[in-house]
RNA sequence: CGGGGCGUGGCGCAGCCUGGCUAGCGCGCUUGACUGGGGGUCAAGAGGUCGCAGGUUCAAAUCCUGUCGCCCCGACCA
């Protein structure tokens, strides 16, 4: 391709709004335009690298056997409601309602297509034979973001590779889960992502074992926390900081523990508030939180420094359903405004996170307005129900397996594998028939990957200040063909000649054919990252040389032009098979 | 949904507090000349409902009210 028969709009200037690094980038590289908030035009240069993207994601999804198909973004309510999932998306699924001769069809846009798969195998697959099968999609989803953000990571419309595996038995689905898991190894191999497999909630789509994809940047929204010592990595809302010694700690009365004291917090019903006035670190009061756990009142404690994990909790409680109480049902089970709950003479069960046990004397919560105790002692002034992990892990917490300091990372989510069960099969009737002709709802996986997020999160990761870093794998091109002066004949018949042999060679090459001074040329190469830079210019051009340089490379060198497009094609191809020869060892 | 910030030629910004003549600057764009290896020089140009609506005023980009949009933090997020 010639830069001027195309459209590749680059920006001296980063535009206003965009911060991070991603975000900047891809605008000033004239890879995406953003229309409004949250969805983007993708440039014919980042439509090139999403593209891309999409064919490595597409053949390594065949290559593990996966099978290709393409569902209707546009999808009736009805299947979302006998799955329940009308509510539980809520505000996220776009629905409307539009008219067909004298009715009103209800329609939404897909979010994520369980429902749709699961219909298309209900209506096709009927007997153990047709089993194991996963399906999977390229297509775009549509949710209603509360708020889109950091450019093309969080958006209301993307690009996502979908897949669900079908299986007979537990074992079957291990099976296609461990398939779906290496394939997205691979895949983010290729892009040239660094990345951690990381151990995940499933979230409200239930099921029982996940893992997220996370790529470290420091933009990410998601947290993890990784264990360098032995390389645990974990969602922060999953990590396990528990105790590995499930007995109830000893009580923590001393004789040189000092007395249960009422002092006056006027207004302070924060842990911050509390700790400035009263002069005492967070770690070493306790957060008092009334929970409702299928709406029966429970009183969790966390160490005033931590946070409280409302799916461990649920999971602890063995409740279906947790959430903070309400400020009424707080004032009815403290008989205190919210604020200043604490465990001293409650009524409700307690629980406790480990972490309190080894907090000898502590602030709490009088359970009266305006005021707090100090001195609390477990077993003197207090008593715990019952301890449990019920906290997020947090920076320099002892890795479950190996106790090193777990480190926390911000993170970008790029892929999610997880085992789903059979609540879409059974809600929409997914059932076939085993050898003994018994009737069973087939055993789902489900596996998700955020196409848009691997450029931006290969973006976030791999740039330097004058622009993006593509790998070879990515790249909108491979080679930039840079004439330097478009009006010097012998150049332009060097560089046209260059462009016809290498694109014959089966090379990707986008020439910079515009009329503009070098260093326009040599700024704009930078920007927008093509791995290989060949240079034809008057002053090598003379001793019979190109310049050649490679993005990620400090300096250029020179090649002889006699025969230069078999060696550059060469170059490039042992480029793509670098990239390629990772993903014959997967971690 | 709570908190904060910003809307002025295609892009980045100044002007607003303290209302006043023809709304400026840099980049980009057009034409011409020079130049030609890291965002060049000179000259001449085109391009603006100052987000929108209402109000105050002799007079509004500037003050007031409302509204729309965008960005950031938080909550939410299969």
């Amino acid at each position: 391709m010639r830069w001027s028969q195309t459209l590749i709009p680059t920006m001296k200037e980063t535009p206003e709004g965009a911060e991070i690094p991603s975000h900047v980038l891809m605008l000033r590289a004239g890879l995406v335009g953003q229309l409004m908030a949250g969805a983007y035009t993708y440039l014919p240069l980042g439509l090139r690298a999403l593209r891309k993207a999409e064919q490595i994601v597409r053949e390594e999804m065949d290559q593990a056997g996966a099978i290709e198909l393409l569902m209707p973004a546009l999808t009736p309510i009805n299947l979302w409601q006998r799955t329940g999932r009308v509510e539980a998306f809520g505000n996220v699924l776009i629905q409307f309602q539009v008219r067909r001769q004298n009715r009103q069809v209800h329609l939404a846009l897909g979010p994520t297509h369980e429902e749709v798969v699961t219909d298309v195998v209900a209506r096709y697959v009927s007997s153990y034979r047709q089993l194991p099968i996963t399906l999977y999609q390229i297509q775009t989803k549509f949710r209603n973001e509360e708020r889109p953000r950091f450019g093309v990571l969080r958006t209301s419309e993307f690009l996502m590779k979908d897949a669900y595996s079908f299986d007979t038995s537990l074992d079957g689905l291990n099976a296609s889960y461990d398939k779906m898991y290496h394939a997205y190894c691979r895949i983010f191999d290729r892009c040239g992502l660094d990345y951690l497999a990381v151990e995940a909630e499933s979230g409200p789509i239930g099921g029982d074992a996940s893992h997220e994809f996370m790529v470290l940047a420091e933009n990410g929204e998601d947290s993890v926390v990784h264990c360098a010592g032995c390389g645990y990595a974990a969602n922060l809302e999953r990590a396990d900081v528990g105790r590995r010694d499930k007995a109830p700690p000893p009580s923590a009365v001393t004789a040189s523990a000092p007395a249960l004291t009422k002092v006056d917090t006027p207004k302070a019903g924060s842990i911050e508030a509390v700790s400035k006035l009263l002069g005492c670190r967070s770690s070493e009061m306790i957060k008092t939180l009334i929970y409702s756990a299928d709406d029966k009142p429970v009183a969790v404690l966390i160490r005033g420094d931590h946070e409280a994990n409302e799916g461990k909790i649920r999971r602890a409680l063995g409740a279906a359903k947790v959430e903070l109480a309400s400020p009424e049902t707080i004032e009815k089970a403290t008989g205190a405004p919210v604020g200043f709950a604490g465990p001293v003479g409650l009524k409700i069960p307690v629980w406790a996170d480990w972490e309190i046990a080894s907090i000898a004397a502590a602030v709490v919560g009088a359970n009266a307005a305006d005021a707090h105790y100090t001195g609390a002692v477990r077993g003197r002034d207090y008593e715990v129900g019952q301890f449990a992990d019920l906290r997020n892990a947090g920076d320099g917490d002892p890795c479950p397996r190996c106790r090193e300091p777990l480190a926390l990372r911000h993170a970008i989510e790029v892929g999610h594998v997880f085992k789903l069960g059979t609540k879409y099969s059974e809600a929409l009737s997914a059932r076939f028939l085993d050898e003994k002709e018994q009737l069973h709802p087939a055993i789902m996986g489900c596996y998700g990957i955020g196409v848009n997020r691997i450029i931006a999160a290969l973006i976030e990761t791999r740039h330097d200040e004058n622009g993006i870093l593509w790998p070879m794998s990515l790249a909108p091109y491979e080679v930039l063909l840079a004439p330097l002066n478009v009006n010097q004949q012998d150049v332009m018949d060097t560089a046209n000649r260059l462009y016809d042999e290498l694109t014959q060679a089966g090379v990707e090459v986008l020439m910079d054919d515009r009329d503009q001074r070098p260093g326009v040329k040599f700024k704009d190469a930078d920007l927008i990252g093509i791995p290989l830079r060949v240079v034809v210019g008057g002053r090598s051009l003379k001793d019979g040389q190109l310049e050649i340089k490679w993005r990620w490379k400090e300096t250029a060198e020179n090649i002889p032009l006699d025969g230069a497009a078999i060696a550059l094609a060469d170059m490039v191809q042992s480029e793509r098979n670098l990239a390629h020869a990772t993903t014959e060892s997967p971690e």
